[in-house]
DNA sequence: TCAACTTTGTGCATCCGTTCACAAGGGGCT
DNA sequence: AGCCCCTTGTGAACGGATGCACAAAGTTGA
């Protein structure tokens, strides 16, 4: 492994869980323990031991043996991979509901997000407040993300004016887009957009929800047990107490 | 293939994506066009062709050779597939900005996902209205779900109150959660559980736009083409006018 | 009726992600 | 010092998902 850069290529779904580390470290920072082993933090993040080990060594990091992952360092070491030491700007186009919650949400300046600038193009909601911000009209998009350089956009208008939307805030710079659009989004190479879809979540929830109710058996698949070996009888005892053995985990199911 | 039952076990992929097919389905509708080839339907959806057909197999759905997939028929079957021809009671519980937003959006109810009861924890929401729902106290919950017999609960409240929240809704009835706290939440067998941390997305958008800035090449990965043949130097001319040659997709990460 | 064309359905190879299982490394107690 | 035990890091097997490429099937037009 190359330990001095840690810039080796993470796989995707490793970084989609590093953030999911991070919130795990919190927790176990705030209960006082300065390390914790992989087993700790899996169980914290409600994932596997191993991918968590796996995922680490993406990192370069080190873990000690016998010991388990310094808090701190940890922590600093996966704020640096995610880009999160930096603070990033933040433009919001849409200012209904979802996008008043999302302007208002805390989440996003505890990590280093802080929406800069929010727009509609509804005329009587522009020069309103929401929270600190004027809302400012869409025109106004152009100049005010290029001349703050900002490179993140969070698209909340309807579905009719989202690509409309898209297309002026990567005109203006804007290189990630994160939309909450209930539609599909076209954007050139080097821009990156991720999405969700509230009512697609709700949908997958209602196929499992139907099939379970299915005279048949469902689509269920029961967590059988690969080699007939080794339940281990012993559970691991984790440095932090943070191993809830409430009951398991469900098959989450996808990311 | 199995024609005749289509309860034969969806990959989780594919369920996943069939709330986008049924996204694209309307597109295709409101355009006028009774059928679609999957070509068609997949420059909608922003996904492979391939990937539709053999996603749509699973279905046991018939397409039409030399014609393409009725768009009516087509829209029934996933429906159905996915259980969206009955409609489903949901209860949300926490009703701050968040909160309110969900409650108001009106994709849920486009999809045949009503809302039936809010719930807060705060003496002063308890009694106002939200839309045209009076917010109750989360005291009431195990009452009120359990005679209403509501199956999908969605948890919008602070990171703290979540599991608690998750274990009356399940005491309750419900067995299928979307939980939009950013905390990890553990349910018993046999309760589906589905996260939106709006948070994480921004910070996985943020390692990107991170490494696209770094000194050296970032993480991306070239779109290589596989084996030396075959660019179809042809475009397939769909059904549909819906094929957007805007500009290529991009790797939007999972899902 | 027949040929050319369109589009589905799917076998197959490949890739990515997951998880087991184990060797190697370190810490601490005696 | 030496032993034991804990934990990391990773090789390797496995399974699921993706996407190509092609045969089968059906349509259209002459």
């Amino acid at each position: 492994m190359s330990t001095l850069e840690p810039v080796t290529s993470i796989p995707q779904a490793t970084v989609a869980r590093l953030p999911l580390y991070l919130r795990a470290l919190h927790q176990v920072a705030e209960a006082g323990n300065p390390t914790v082993s992989s087993a700790g933090l899996a169980a914290a993040a409600g994932v596997n031991p191993a991918k968590v080990r796996k995922d680490l060594s993406y990192l370069g990091s080190y873990g000690m043996r016998g010991i388990g992952y310094d808090v701190a360092t940890l922590t600093q070491q996966i704020s640096a991979s995610l880009g999160l030491e930096r603070g990033w700007g933040v433009a919001l186009v849409g200012v209904g509901r979802l996008g008043q919650a999302l302007t208002n949400y805390a989440g996003f300046a505890n990590r280093g997000f802080a929406i800069k600038a929010v727009f509609d193009s509804a005329t009587d909601q522009v020069g309103t407040k929401v929270g600190p911000l004027t809302v400012q009209h869409v025109n106004e998009l152009p100049q005010v993300v290029a001349a703050q350089k900002i490179a993140i956009g969070i698209i909340a208008t309807p579905a009719e004016a989202a690509q409309d939307v898209c297309d002026q805030l990567i005109a203006a710079g804007v290189t990630s887009i994160l939309n909450f659009a209930p539609c599909v989004l076209f954007v050139p190479k080097g821009v990156d957009l991720r999405k969700v879809d509230l009512a697609i979540e709700l949908q997958i929830l209602s196929y499992h929800e139907h099939h379970k109710t299915l005279p048949d058996r469902g689509t269920r698949l029961a967590p059988r047990r690969r080699r007939g070996s080794s339940v281990p009888s012993r559970r691991t005892r984790a440095i932090s107490g943070a191993l809830p053995t409430r009951t398991t985990r469900t098959k989450a199911v996808d990311e």
